[in-house]
RNA sequence: GGGCCUGUAGCUCAGAUGGUUAGAGCACUGUGCUGAUAACGCAGGGGUCAGUGGUUCGAAUCCACUCAGGCCCA
């Protein structure tokens, strides 16, 4: 007979996940599982490139926990999921690291050190962590296809990036435009994000001015504009308010101001009671008010100098009128376009005023600003000016105050698309599904043209050639390195990614080729001569890609397409899923979005998980300086992978954000892990001793009792449960009903079949058994007896009733270990193999099962086992018995002590008949003899009337309390009576007869005093205490049942030896021998029981039972 | 400064479309059960449901504002 491998209930988990982890690897299991379905249809998953500059934290398993479920989950539904890996190489990131590596700050060290030696450390450094990755990647059981990953870097990925360009570029979807990026004058650099978080200092004092707009056609009307920056007023071009705001026309000396109404005090705290307010008006009616320009140093040819409306306006501070200079801000550069607004650079590189400027040319302008305040004073356009502290940002390296400045760079035209754009985004099921319209949603909204390009080096450079000839500016884009070389006439070759890394180009097959790498400076220096004049040179511009162009081109330039892979693509576009953490709303998911709909106008994704972040245990952030970073390797070590994820899984819904620690894996370990360890651990311990045969045939789902019934409908509507959480990417709606499951697998269903698992064919358990099993084949007999006919070719040593038990719980398991498969890999694997794989193996090699889970398939619903009645009457069952325990807890009567009779309450006649059908369930688990159910008019209980609001609230509203009152003022006894024989009761109300149907109140029974009960929103349980001598005795055995297994444990027995046992006591025990005697041998294995002389070398143990001492003694058989 | 999200017991989290006693687990105390369990049961302490105001017969839940935390954009 076949035997499961033993399982110990201790188990180390990280041990085991070692174990299958090698398995997987010698059996190439990931591998099978895609080439078994390499023809199923294609379910398409993304791999957000991860940059492998830094080692792997908690938030990257957090990520790749939630992406592994949805390919293992369909692949096990027959679906192939290539899961192609990637990596993000480019980016400013990967500079600052080298940067810092060489004790650089700043673009000029860069130059001077060489591009070409920085850039080789670039792209050393991107592969620093990659092993560590890749082993953490495979620890944790993240199923992705790294050998065959993606690279940023590659040329082959910069090819695909360039063809998409061109498609935008033909299509006239790339301009150059102006870019307000913060700016240092003395570095002569733009800072990024992260260089500007460093450089903020409080307390910077900068003027603070208020200066008169005149309005062109109301003279001696002005708009009063406040600024802190005048050097900037030369290149204003408008002037910003809000629709909403309320302004006032007030009169101050000669003057006519307009400003924010909310602001007057603060702009005439000197002037208080010399101001006349002349109108009102909402800032909307000032619209396309035109004023005359301060300054005309440029020329304009197109409207300027009006009033415009801008969202970001505030009452704050200020005057409620913005001066808007495109040049010098952001909004005003967003806002500039949206109005089509000249953008006037009146500043040069250096932060000086360019020539045309000409009162301040040449001049820094920080240093022009008192000058410009003069001008404007003697002007009289000066209203008032002080001195304004805020907190500014300042550069970094040198301490100069940064200029917010706009430069010149490449664009995508996104905002051309933006109603596709948001068409698209609401095809695309978002969870949590508030990203769609909220964050995302938003952002679309809000769109502005995709600033392509960056003044950097480690990047794919823009495949942009301009004429040097200022005459001509011809320019081209490049899509392909075939263009390159027709262009060129030169015959470039792209090496291979791998030989790029092995050093093995160029391919000796085409030595006349010449190698290029896409990178800078190599593709700095390919030029040639203008087609269009004939004199000049075709360069390449100086800017690298955004890096995020990189990675949301993944789905095509993962591929090399359309270079190659042409069908693949086809196949693997859009994506099915994908999942990152929510910060990359505007990163990834947007450049993923962006790319695909301005390509093909489509969606490129079509579910998506947006992850919430990590917070340390404490909520804090986690951060190497407050150093409560949580080392993944250190919980999958002492916890395990699948411990660590299906926390991830069950903590918290996935866009929350969600604290960690190992402390909290732990607990996971402990409720859920172990729990179903035990189960499966008791299950093969038995199945052993049992010579359980998988292969049997199966007892009649009719046959089996109202335990095995239960736990299969528990099972049935947990795999629909599940199934359909899943295809609707709930991962917490998934998971969570599984571990109720197993809580109630372990602590329900096998605490109360253990038993059931102790028959070993000889009369063990036979006494205990007899009420379970009688059950079961009273209902056999009921349904036509073919219980004979099972029973005939079963195994001599297993009962119908055992082997009923065994199959139920072994099918429970082997399904859940496929419900578990997509989440917690390791343990799934481990069951499915030892319950599925061993035995058959060793019998029948023929059997084709699979020989991992991950190879199976996903479990479908049997809708024999539905029993949605049966659920709910074992929940009511289980309710009871948790207030019978209470009620005997009460009257201190140990459980142990088999009690006459349990009196129930429950508030609907519907639900006692319910309970008396799991009558052999509650008694079992109460330890009584009896049930009786009782009704409103037992003189045990009283009753109160519950009147339910929901029920009357909703339908009668205001009148709802009035009701309440005057159901309260009844005779309960009355209602009670009424509602349980199904009768409405009637009222009278204002006057008015109301009819209050019974399921519009709740009867509450409560016990009348005396009586030892639990008593919980109506439902009571009653416990008879009367001991008779027969229930005395029978308590008495069991306490001796379980006093001779303590001592048979404490003696090191294994748990089939069978032992001869003595018993010596006086005779008030004598009818417990008789009675019991054989029920306590059999319990106890006892091949021999005798009341006599305990043997000297036997294990001893003594008790006292009613102030008799009982000695016992055990030898082994 | 703006947008989105979060705030419920010491800790982690549940609390359909509003319904009158706000729940579970961890931890703590007592007690019971157990030849599967590192478990489990029962009982106990522990809550101004972040705050204020509103809507409603009724608010943890809906609305407004405020505070705190997170992310993104400025």
């Amino acid at each position: 007979m076949p035997k499961f491998k033993d399982v110990s209930p201790q188990v180390s988990f990280p041990e085991m996940e070692q174990a299958i982890l090698s398995f997987w690897q010698q059996a190439d299991i990931f591998g099978q599982s895609q080439r078994q379905t390499a023809n199923g249809p294609r379910y398409v998953f993304y791999e957000g490139p991860p940059t492998a500059n830094g080692r792997p934290g908690i938030h990257h398993v957090l990520a790749r926990a939630f992406k592994d479920i949805f390919p293992r989950y369909k692949t096990m539904r027959g679906f192939y999921v290539s899961r192609k890996g990637g990596w993000d190489t480019h980016g400013l990131p990967v500079e600052l690291e080298v940067e810092k590596k060489l004790g650089f700050s700043g673009k000029k060290a860069i130059e001077e050190y060489g591009v070409a030696p920085f850039i080789q450390m670039c792209r050393q450094s991107v592969y620093e962590y990659v092993d560590e990755w890749e082993k953490l990647t495979a620890r944790m059981g993240f199923w992705v296809d790294l050998p065959t990953a993606y690279w940023t870097l590659t040329n082959d990925y910069i090819e695909s990036l360039w063809w998409i360009l061109k498609q935008y570029w033909e299509r006239g979807l790339i301009y150059q435009g102006y870019k307000v990026v913060p700016y240092c004058p003395r570095c002569g650099t733009p800072l990024s994000s992260h260089e500007l978080a460093q450089g903020y200092q409080e307390g910077t004092k900068d003027p603070s001015i208020y200066v008169k707009f005149p309005l062109r056609d109301q003279p001696g009307v002005y708009l009063l504009v406040w600024t802190t920056t005048p050097w900037t007023l030369p290149g204003n071009v408008a002037v910003a308010v809000g629709e909403d705001v309320d302004y006032v026309l007030v009169q101050h000396g000669d003057d006519k101001l307009w400003l924010a109404e909310a602001l007057m005090g603060k702009v005439f705290e000197e002037h208080a009671g010399h101001v006349t307010v002349l109108r009102h008006a909402k800032g909307r009616e000032l619209l396309g008010w035109h004023y005359r320009p301060l300054y005309t140093f440029l020329p304009v040819t197109q409207d300027y100098c009006y009033v415009i409306s801008g969202d970001f306006v505030s009452t704050e501070e200020g005057t409620g009128l913005v001066h808007i200079a495109p040049a010098f801000g952001a909004d005003d550069l967003a806002v500039g376009q949206k109005y089509d607004l000249p953008t006037l650079m009146t500043v040069d590189a250096q932060g000086r005023f360019v020539d045309a400027a000409t009162p301040w040319r040449g001049l820094f302008v920080k240093d022009a600003d008192p000058l410009i305040q003069k001008e404007l004073t003697d002007r009289g356009l000066m209203f008032k000016q002080g001195i304004y502290e805020h907190t500014y940002p300042f550069c970094w390296r040198c301490d100069t105050p940064l200029l917010y400045y706009a430069r010149s760079t490449w664009y995508i035209k996104t905002t051309a698309f933006k109603d596709q754009l948001i068409a698209n985004n609401n095809r695309i099921n978002w969870v949590p599904e508030h990203i769609r319209t909220g964050r995302f949603g938003e952002w679309l909204e809000n769109n502005i043209d995709w600033g392509l390009a960056r003044e950097r080096y480690w990047g794919t450079p823009l495949p942009f050639w301009i004429c040097d000839n200022p005459a001509c500016g011809h320019q081209e884009c490049i899509g392909s390195v075939a263009e390159l070389n027709a262009r060129t006439g030169r015959r470039f070759m792209l090496p291979k990614y791998l030989a790029e890394q092995r050093g093995e180009w160029p391919d000796p097959q085409q030595e006349d080729a010449e190698p290029l790498d896409l990178h800078r400076p190599a593709v700095d220096a390919v030029t040639w001569s203008c087609p269009q004049c004939g004199q000049g040179t075709m360069r390449r511009v100086r800017e690298v890609a955004d890096c995020w162009f990189d990675s949301g081109s993944m789905p095509v330039a993962q591929w090399h397409y359309p270079f190659e892979n042409r069908e693949t693509f086809q196949e693997q576009f859009p994506a099915d899923f994908i999942c990152e953490a929510v910060d990359q709303t505007r990163g990834w998911f947007y450049t993923l979005h962006a790319v695909s709909t301005l390509l093909f106008d489509q969606p490129c994704f079509k579910n998506v998980i947006c992850l919430g972040h990590i917070m340390a245990e404490d909520g804090s952030k986690m951060s190497k300086s407050r150093g409560n970073i949580v080392d993944p390797w250190s919980v999958f070590d002492t916890q395990g992978a699948d411990a660590t994820r299906w926390y991830m899984y069950t903590a918290s819904p996935p866009g929350n954000t969600r604290r960690f620690s190992a402390n909290l894996v732990k607990e996971i370990v402990g409720k859920f892990m172990l729990t179903l360890w035990n189960s499966y651990s008791f299950f093969v311990t038995y199945a052993n001793l049992n010579d359980f045969d998988p292969a049997a045939p199966a007892v009649p789902l009719a046959e089996r009792p109202v335990l095995d019934r239960w736990v299969l409908a528990r099972l049935n509507s947990l795999v629909e449960t599940v199934t359909a959480a899943l295809e609707a990417y709930d991962v917490t709606g998934a998971t969570r009903p599984i571990a109720d499951f197993v809580d109630e697998l372990s602590n329900w269903y096998v605490r109360l079949s253990r038993r059931r698992f102790w028959n070993t064919g000889e009369e063990i358990g036979e006494r205990r058994n007899r009420e379970t099993r009688k059950q079961g084949n009273r209902e056999t007999g009921e349904r036509g007896g073919e219980g004979e006919a099972v029973s005939a070719c079963l195994p001599v040593s297993l009962s119908t009733d055992s082997l009923a038990a065994h199959q139920t719980l072994y099918e429970v398991l082997g399904t859940l270990s496929h419900l578990l498969a997509p989440f917690t890999p390791f343990i799934a694997d481990a069951i499915y193999r030892n319950l599925v794989c061993y035995a058959r193996a060793e019998t029948d090699a023929a059997t084709s099962v699979p020989t991992s889970v991950h190879l199976s398939k996903w479990p479908e619903p049997k809708a024999g086992y539905a029993d949605a009645q049966l659920v709910a009457d074992m929940t009511l069952a289980q309710r009871v018995v948790s207030l019978g325990r209470a009620a005997r807890d009460a009257a201190s009567l140990k459980l142990r002590q088999p009690l006459a009779e349990a009196i129930i309450g429950v508030p609907t006649a519907r639900e006692a008949e319910a309970l008396l059908r799991l009558a052999d369930v509650v008694k079992e688990e109460l330890n009584v003899k009896a049930l009786r159910t009782v009704t409103a008019s037992s003189d045990l209980v009283n009753v109160v009337v519950h009147p339910l609001p929901k029920q009357l609230g909703s339908k009668h509203g205001r009148r709802f309390p009035a009701i309440r009152q005057a159901l309260l003022a009844l005779d309960p006894l009355a209602v009670a009576t009424a509602v349980e024989a199904n009768q409405p009761v009637t009222v009278m109300v204002d006057g008015e007869t109301i009819q209050v149907l019974p399921e519009e109140v709740e009867i509450r029974k409560s016990p009348k005093p005396g009586l030892t009960v639990a008593e919980e929103a109506g439902y009571l349980v009653a416990i008879t205490t009367a001991l008779t001598d027969e229930l005395r005795w029978e308590g008495w055995a069991r306490e001796i049942s379980r006093n001779i297994q303590e001592l048979r444990k404490r003696s090191g027995l294994e748990i089939s030896d069978r032992i001869r046992t003595t018993v010596q006591a006086g005779p008030k025990l004598a009818p417990v021998w008789q009675q019991h005697g054989a029920g306590i041998a059999a319990d106890t294995l006892s091949v021999a029981f005798e009341v006599g002389v305990i043997p000297n070398d036997a294990w001893t143990t003594s008790l006292r039972l009613d102030g008799e001492e009982v000695q016992i003694g055990i030898k082994k058989a």
